[in-house]
RNA sequence: GGUACCUUGCCCGAGUGGUUAGGGACCGGUCUGCAAAACCGGGGACAGCGGUUCGAAUCUGCUAGGUACCUCCA
């Protein structure tokens, strides 16, 4: 398959660097406050990734953080970390916030049917690991200590390394630009990173180091732990574009400086959510969590919005293009999900003829190359809405389909919406299974109304579909029967 | 200011130098007791101005508008 790499701002043949096993790093939520809508692009992106990859053939090793220390507060004073402020905020454990927002986390990452990955590390779980890190970096003489604090030499690395090779900075202009900050007189040059950071005596969560008793910068529990999970070299590191710089830049040179060699192959970042042209954040405080897209409990909100609207929505977009969010845009995703739902209920149902007046050839190679080309999901999905049109075709007794077509179209659809895709759909159209009693009731009901409408009984033929649709079902009458869904 | 990127029809959103993306909405038709759904058909687009080319939405230059990063951020 081919990825776009970052590193080469160019679409790469993917060649794993010990197949049949792939090793992948994505960058995770730091835990401090409810997953929003931009949690859940990258979550779904490489979710897809992951998918596609199992797909493959590849064992694939999925390695997501949870970020429970170390990143600063924009407009703290000293410093502080993020999660412990807010823990003193509201009185409790540093590790009762992360608990409980990990929790919802994964909860939510659950509703949007994001497989979890196979090893989910804590930064906190990791300290002991990360002061090695450090350390071995100081061996290497890439940097320095500073009153109980290390720091990250650029000017050094830079003269043995190519530094912003990723995000294409060069160390002149982070020169002039950064040297207006204040209040940075520990470090050499502005543009300096914090390996370890010595804890001011408010700051609640800090451990013990050769330095002093503190905390590990922000970069390098992503360089710590990938590299204990996926080895000195692994192929794919993944993230948000907006960690391009400073974090994966600051990654590649801890990396880099404390191994003497790049640890990753292919870097690939999704784009941002926008809302209204603006990117969706916690700075901007225009984001709408997932919670409230679940409720439709925001002001912005027209109505809830189920999962996997959200989920179907994000996969309208190619990966790499931004997305802006409006209720409108997100109806129209709803119904279009509605639509291949519907399909896929009807599809299951298709009974099979001599031959076939449909043309449902090529279908999978059609997918596969879209998926094989960066990950093309709207061309997937505009493939499967192509494929719909033949199955409804067919279900509406326009057209026929032979067995061997049929049970073709049936696996592909299994394949790439429910497999791939990880769009999770009922074959009952929005009903889950082993609710036979209740599904055989629901039927008998309409039974009832297909013998009234025999009897040209209209009143009670309405009543019933009236009734049903009051509770919540939609009824849909067909050429010789009917359908419903909840 | 520096760097990167974007600008597609009413809306969302793909795209290869020459052939229909797809979805939603809308209009017409078929089917139907009604409704819903489905199917068939339909219109419309490539920010502006130049250039390269037999031919450009797709390459190139300029202009306009917008976004992201440079500070925690998915």
């Amino acid at each position: 398959m081919q990825i776009y790499n970052t590193l080469t701002r160019s679409k790469q043949e993917f060649i794993p660097l010990n197949a049949p096993h792939v090793g992948l790093y994505v960058c995770g939520p730091t835990v401090y406050g409810d997953a929003h809508l931009g949690h859940a692009r990258p979550a779904i992106t490489f979710d897809l990734l992951y998918r596609y990859l199992t797909h493959l053939g590849y064992k694939v090793r999925y390695v997501r953080n949870i970020t429970d220390v170390g990143h600063l507060e924009h407009d703290a004073d000293e410093g502080e970390d993020k999660i412990a402020k807010k823990a003193r905020l509201e009185q409790l454990e540093p590790m009762e916030v992360v608990q409980y927002y990990t929790n919802r986390y994964q909860h939510d990452m659950e509703a949007l049917n994001v497989l979890p990955p196979s090893i989910e590390p804590h930064a906190s779980g990791h300290i002991i690991e990360q002061i090695a890190f450090v350390q071995k970096i100081l061996d290497a003489g890439y940097a320095y200590v500073s009153e109980g604090s290390v720091y990250f030499d650029v000017e050094k690395y830079a003269k043995d390394y190519h530094y912003g090779k990723l995000s294409g900075r060069n160390i002149d202009e982070l020169y002039a630009e950064t040297r207006e900050l204040d209040g940075q007189q520990e470090k050499r040059h502005s543009y300096d990173f914090a390996l370890w950071k010595k804890a001011s005596p408010e700051h609640i969560m800090h451990w013990p180091s050769p330095w002093s008793e503190g905390f590990p910068g922000w970069h390098l529990e992503c360089s710590t732990m990938s590299t204990k999970y996926l080895g000195e070299q692994f192929d794919i590191h993944g993230g948000g574009m907006d960690l391009m710089f400073p974090h994966h830049e600051a990654e590649i040179a801890q990396s880099c400086a404390a191994l003497g060699h790049d640890t990753v192959r292919y870097w690939m970042h999704n784009n941002m959510i926008t809302i209204a042209g603006k990117k969706m954040g916690k700075s901007y405080g225009n984001f709408i969590t997932l919670e409230q897209f679940f409720t439709g409990k925001h002001p912005l909100l027209t109505k809830p919005f189920s999962p996997m609207t959200i989920r179907f929505f994000i996969l309208m977009a190619h990966y790499r293009s931004t997305v802006d969010f409006s209720s409108e845009a997100l109806e129209a995703a709803e119904k279009g999900l509605e639509r291949l739902t519907e399909t896929y209920a009807r599809l299951q149902k298709l009974i099979p003829a001599k031959d076939s007046t449909v043309d449902v050839h090529g279908l999978r190679e059609r997918c596969e190359e879209a998926m094989a080309d960066d990950l093309n999901s709207p061309i997937v999905i505009s493939h499967l809405f192509d494929s719909a049109r033949a199955v409804n075709t067919v279900f509406d007794g326009k057209g026929t389909i032979s067995q061997e077509d049929l049970e073709e179209l049936k696996a592909v659809w299994q394949l790439f919406v429910v497999g791939i895709l990880g769009l999770r759909i009922s074959d009952t159209g929005g009903v889950e299974s082993g609710l036979d009693a209740y599904k055989g009731a629901v039927d008998m009901l309409l039974e009832m109304r297909l013998e009234a409408k025999r009897l040209k009984d209209w009143t009670t033929s309405d009543r019933i579909r009236n009734r049903l649709t009051e509770l919540g079902f939609t009824v849909k009458d067909t050429k010789d029967g009917f359908e419903w869904s909840l």
